[in-house]
DNA sequence: CTCCTAATCAACCAGTTGGTTGAACAGGAG
DNA sequence: CTCCTGTTCAACCAACTGGTTGATTAGGAG
């Protein structure tokens, strides 16, 4: 799993992770006090921010024994753009086939459709 | 990892599983066709669309001894939704953020300013 | 019916993941 | 200096993942 979009959502993927992002998007904090309202320990959650950073979602930086966490939130459009086309995609087909469909029906009514793959490249 | 949107994100994590949902896009496929590509057993690739359709993200219909698999688009929604949300509320945060660093180089110009951490982009 | 094809089920294996505990390190505070 | 705080490192463990092979089911073709 070396690539980037593969990180990026393998560390969403935990509902943990997800929180924590949700958390820093309303701004900074520390790894202490971002583990303070669950119930594993510090590590744990310190393993979650590694997860989070490999994937680049988030930064820490030094602020003498704190770490203060920073939401990178560029990485999301990786995610967006990566879902975008395939969903625009996924989307011209259906509009084509039901312009097909509907083309059948003016000049066939009564013809049997054909199986919607017509357009696999 | 019970809820959708786990489930949604850890079927994306993985690059095969990405590429199934690429080719799916442009159209429907058998079980078959989609393995024939890669190097890996055909029960291998069966198991990735198990993965990819217990997310909800395909579909299997029946024709005859063939499973046809149907990208379902709408799922994607769900993510786009979650990133959105986080990604605007960050944004605003730094626009908010902007806006006190402005007003205070126009009250004194000649004040340090804090971590430029929110800034960052 | 028998044979072939498409797909899934079942058992197994190596590697990863999310958690633990205990030790170590870095940096103020007394 | 010593102590306390915040964080990470290291080793370990149970559960899950992505892959394999072999057996099994479902359905058309001869």
């Amino acid at each position: 799993m070396t690539d980037q979009l593969s990180r990026v959502f393998a560390a969403l993927a935990d509902p943990t992770r997800r929180d924590i992002v949700a958390r820093l998007s309303a701004g900074d904090a520390t790894v202490g006090e971002l583990a303070a309202p669950y119930d594993v320990s510090v590590q744990a959650v310190s393993k979650h921010l590694k997860v989070l950073s490999d994937a680049g979602l988030v930064s820490q930086t030094k602020d003498a024994q704190r770490r203060p966490c920073h939401l990178e939130a560029e990485v999301f459009d990786l995610m967006t753009k990566w879902i975008e086309r395939y969903r625009r995609q996924a989307e011209e087909r259906f509009s084509r086939l039901d312009a097909v469909l509907a083309a059948m029906d003016d000049d066939q009514p009564n013809r049997t459709r054909p199986r919607a793959q017509g357009a696999a490249s």
